[in-house]
DNA sequence: GCTTGACATCAACAATGGTTGAACGTCGAG
DNA sequence: CTCGACGTTCAACCATTGTTGATGTCAAGC
């Protein structure tokens, strides 16, 4: 059994997922990644890191917050399979399918039917 | 031809569209609705204001911002018709399933092939 | 072992999407 | 005509999602 690996510094992490050192750095306080610390106080990220943020981000353009995704990303354990992030990404996809449908029963309520929309 | 017909005020559009009054005049600032004003001052909506803001709060569920969705309204001429509202509805189907799709294509190239998300 | 770049924290700023409060104007029913 | 409910503007504030800059520390190569 391999312990994960925390080697990652900021910076790696950041040119791996493509977000400023910043942005990572937003995205641990939030609970998106975690880090441990070196004795010197930097934070040292796993390999999964800078998948999480890869993922958050598409993620949030379908209008899931960082709160929310944090949520889902909880259920990965430290070192995730392929399986972990598979049924990661199935309950993001139900997700955005699922606000996508909300969108459409919504809009159908509202523009059919004698009333149009509350419109006379 | 009918006149349309500029009746309601700030506070009938925010009951018949369950926001606050304060979201109301931040709606029409930003362009999802407009307004006329009486000779004191005073805002005046017609019918498709309190729709056009359901429809904005359901579309900000998929991730579509204020200006996007003032956009897509721009299409909608004064006092819109039934076909209007569902090209508009449409439109925000569309993209709603676009970016739904988008995330699923994303997560599904992150998660195949050897690599799994540049996981080793 | 010293220098230099990358890291640390913290506060301020920015844009989006609003809410709240102060101070004042309007409108319609009595 | 007056009164209260509702409207107006403006500035300040809140949360979210970050970026920027100041100031200081760490660590890796020479």
């Amino acid at each position: 059994m391999t312990v994960t690996a925390y080697t990652k510094s900021v910076g790696e992490v950041a040119a791996e997922s493509g977000v400023a050192a910043s942005a990572v750095r937003f995205y641990e306080q939030h609970g998106v990644i975690t880090a441990v610390r070196t004795q010197g106080d930097q934070r040292r990220f796993d390999d999964s890191a800078a998948c999480r943020i890869r993922v958050a981000k598409v993620a949030q353009r379908v209008g899931l917050t960082i709160r929310e995704i944090a949520d889902i990303f909880a259920a990965l354990p430290p070192d995730p399979q392929p399986a972990d992030w598979g049924r990661v990404a199935d309950t993001l996809v139900a997700e955005a399918e699922a606000r996508a449908a909300a969108l459409r029963t919504h809009l159908a309520a509202m523009c059919s039917g004698a009333r149009l929309c509350d419109l006379a």
